[in-house]
DNA sequence: GTCAGTGCAAACGGTTTGCATGTTT
DNA sequence: AAACATGCAAACCGTTTGCACTGAC
């Protein structure tokens, strides 16, 4: 069940069993999802590719992303008010966004598990730890500069 | 400590005290957020003022809860990728927003207190669970329409 | 050769801002 | 009369979309 970080081939593999087309552009995407490994909004992602592929758009980035989501090879994080950060799917996390530094977090779901039964027994509500980012500040940021 | 909800008159005399100017679109709001009692995105405030003051315009609408969240009289919310909701300041308590139906609920702080322990202590993360909304569904959208 | 994929520009929704005008004090 | 507050339009940011073109198959 621990599924493993996929590597460039796999999921280009995965992409054309499904019938997709790979680019050039595709391709640098997937790569800087694979290389980044953690949270990277799609501005930062435009830029990688870029490097590799100049005229890359960032309409072209987003369509990408939305495919690879598709098929469940990415996913996506909103952050407060800040852009949406994606990542590589299939590790279990919940997501913690610092208010002041921006930076996104992940935290094991097993932080949220007690909580999560808590907030459903009283209130009903079923918790997402992963696709909203909760808010506060980061360790860095709260004990001073 | 409980702060009960001012009335309208007290939340001018506040506004008026800090030199503040009161126009008919600053009482609407002021009423607008005193009747609701609960969570408000822009638009849905601005479509109640202008019941009253016909042309009051967004931005207005904008501005004036700027100042009101200067003086701490409301507070703001950041709800997943939908529009922020405004809503009295005082009570203390924590976000949650459905993401199928979109409602925003509040929940009582102390269902957040182990939970916020329990996370500052394993990552150092100081939660605040009041300015951003956590995600997921509530009873209605889990248990079926 | 076909069609999915692309670049570009325009449009979007929520929010902010500049500026000339109106209104409170 | 002097500030402050407002309306309007334009700009903003992140994101989505329409369209003609290009390049993967």
């Amino acid at each position: 069940m621990a599924n493993r970080t996929p590597t460039e081939d796999e999921v280009v593999a995965q992409l054309r069993a499904e019938g997709k087309r790979i680019t050039q552009a595709k391709r640098a995407v997937i790569r800087a999802l694979l290389d980044a490994g953690d949270h990277r909004t799609v501005e930062e992602i435009t830029g990688t590719v870029q490097a590799q592929v100049p005229d890359t758009s960032l309409s072209t980035v987003y369509r990408i992303l939305e495919e690879l989501e598709i098929f469940a090879i990415v996913d996506h994080t909103h952050n407060g008010h800040q852009a949406a950060t994606y990542h590589l799917a299939g590790r279990d996390h919940g997501h913690v966004t610092c208010q002041r530094c921006g930076t996104t977090f992940e935290v094991s779901t097993e932080v949220f598990d007690l909580f999560s039964r808590e907030l459903r027994r009283t209130t009903g509500f079923q918790l997402d730890p992963h696709h909203v980012a909760l808010s506060g500040l980061c360790e860095e940021c709260r004990t001073g500069d």
